[in-house]
DNA sequence: TATTGTTATACTCTATAACTATA
DNA sequence: TATAGTTATAGAGTATAACAATA
């Protein structure tokens, strides 16, 4: 294993390579990959995970959705969301009902107690952000996100909402 | 397991929660992930991890190093980086030599073909960026850069070196 | 006893496959 | 036969622990 942290501490130049740090694209995987572990982490210890979220935010929106259109709405594996369902039901927060129309599809709603876990993980988010964004003010935040927005919808169009462009 | 692709292309309605997407730290994280997965998937095409990129390329600012500063300053676990190195030395493009002060330590350098092979890889990181950054100009990517730099010093001020703060 | 590099083990995540009930 | 949801299995990747050589 490692040294626990000591080595760490001491060693006054671990900063990473130029070459690396001068990449965009380097400072993106680092920067996202540790973005989202310290999200999840956040999750974990609410006692959830970043996916519940993610999921109650989409069943709020309005449409009814059956697991299906979840899974590849949130681009989850199907048999993934199973466990992240069993989960939000088990609380109260969604309810599996049989699609009388086609009885092998369940239809998945957000429940009164769902909606407000979902104002709970809301706060927790902001929180999160106001965190990691911290160093920026409100403007250079849209311009991060209008660069970002792009960067997303170049690589998978289908990803973002049209009307979503330059918005903060 | 997910239908192969067919059901993803019919579906018009695909995209993600806009309470999603309205947020940074949310694109930062998926952007991020798809990002290192992209780059990671090249790599692996040609034979190499992308690890192995960042070891010669941190070999090649010039300090000798140890493995355990290597493996310090690229975050990367010591055991995991032994099996980097192997793959590295294996085809000649570093040196694994004891340290004559300290027979414990191996100084790992950089050989004449592995300073070739930095050249190539940084060729193959080039495409991946031009790829990734299409769709911004130079001001913009640069604008990029700079935010970024300033989210990972702020995580990590060790991570960035002080001199890197707004330069393309 | 502590540290360097190494090897071995365990664990988490995810991707794939297999199964049921419906169509 | 194909599909929706579910369960089970397997593989990759990573973290942890154990080890031999040296300090």
């Amino acid at each position: 294993m490692n040294p626990p942290t000591a080595e760490r501490l001491q060693t006054p130049q671990a900063c990473l390579p130029r070459e690396l740090v001068a990449s965009p694209v380097f400072l993106l995987g680092r920067l996202g990959y540790g973005v989202k572990t310290q999200a999840m982490a956040a999750f974990e210890e609410a006692g959830f995970s970043a996916y519940h979220y993610s999921v109650l935010a989409l069943l709020d929106e309005g449409v009814r959705e059956t697991q299906a259109t979840i899974a590849d709405t949130l681009r989850l594996d199907r048999s993934q969301l199973v466990g992240l369902l069993d989960g939000l039901e088990e609380r109260g927060l969604v309810e599996r009902r049989r699609d009388l129309n086609d009885r092998r599809r369940h239809v998945v709603s957000l429940t009164a107690l769902g909606k407000r876990q979902l104002a709970v993980f809301r706060k927790l988010v902001q929180r999160i952000e106001e965190e990691i964004l911290a160093p920026l003010d409100a403007d250079e935040r849209a311009t991060l996100h209008d660069l970002l927005v792009r960067l997303a919808r170049h690589r998978d169009p289908s990803l973002v909402p049209p009307e979503l462009s330059a918005s903060a």
